[in-house]
DNA sequence: CCATATTGGTTGAAAATGTAACTAACAAGG
DNA sequence: CCTTGTTAGTTACATTTTCAACCAATATGG
């Protein structure tokens, strides 16, 4: 066994600085952008990118806990990019949508998003991305 | 350009969660068994492998913000898992070592830390495991 | 039907984090 | 010395996150 175990070797903890580094990053422009939240920022991308969803939806999408996606929408509606509506059926169930507003903030941020996507990339290899991708899906379980 | 650009095509998002995923599964033993936070288990990690340093040369280490740092001090001292002494020659800074305590918990937590690593590489083949550690150490910056 | 359980979603309080301002000690230039 | 600047570390306050309790609607089983 290696006795040289430092916590950079440690999986979570590598990952966790990625993580946090890239993320910050692009915290940066939807933040300084919109004043958006990150779980804000997700439940924009996950209506914008998939069409009108239910919140319960979106926390099953996105591995967000409800309580924490329930605060994004209302932060999400006082701003006016997204509203609710009743479903008919199950009158429990709110299906959220884009406004139009919200809807061009998507358009700009998901093109930020694949534009940062693609400065991260360029660093590394195409057969890289291809094992990081891969490695990353398997953990995240 | 591809125009189905979905979330977990966004590596911010893949490696978020990633670490959160490995992240929160370790975090059990650690909080479960001992109560400490991922600071503290942080801190107290540096402390037990590179032996008595300063809060200042942990953050550098740990890239963790010195508040993060004192709190975890504060509340690892309470717990007696370890002792500050001045320094001598710069009184501002303070010595930080583990107590026998503390060195008992770093033993144990580290090596269920090796263990659940070899679980999580278990997964993944030795050249991928190769690739995965030079992807996550470029992003990091 | 009626009682009970489950589900979608919200809320309030407690815990954690981030930010900025602060103290105390050292350092450097006049 | 003495002003000014910097550094180690703490503290106070605002913002976020988490956790548990909650409400209302639906599903289930007698």
């Amino acid at each position: 066994m290696r006795d040289d175990f430092d916590l950079s070797d440690f999986l979570p903890y590598a990952l966790n600085r990625a993580a946090e580094r890239t993320g910050r990053d692009f915290e940066k422009i939807y933040k300084g952008r919109y004043g958006l939240l990150r779980t804000e920022w997700r439940v924009l991308f996950h209506l914008g990118r998939h069409g009108a969803m239910s919140a319960r939806d979106i926390c099953a999408l996105a591995g967000l806990h409800k309580t924490k996606v329930s605060r994004a929408v209302a932060a999400l509606e006082a701003r006016r990019y997204l509203t609710r509506a009743q479903d008919q059926i199950d009158r429990r169930v709110e299906l959220l949508s884009l406004t139009r507003a919200g809807r061009a903030v998507f358009a700009d941020l998901e093109g930020e998003a694949r534009r940062y996507d693609r400065t991260l990339l360029a660093a590394l290899s195409e057969g890289e991305v291809e094992t990081l991708r891969r490695c990353l899906a398997q953990l995240a379980g």
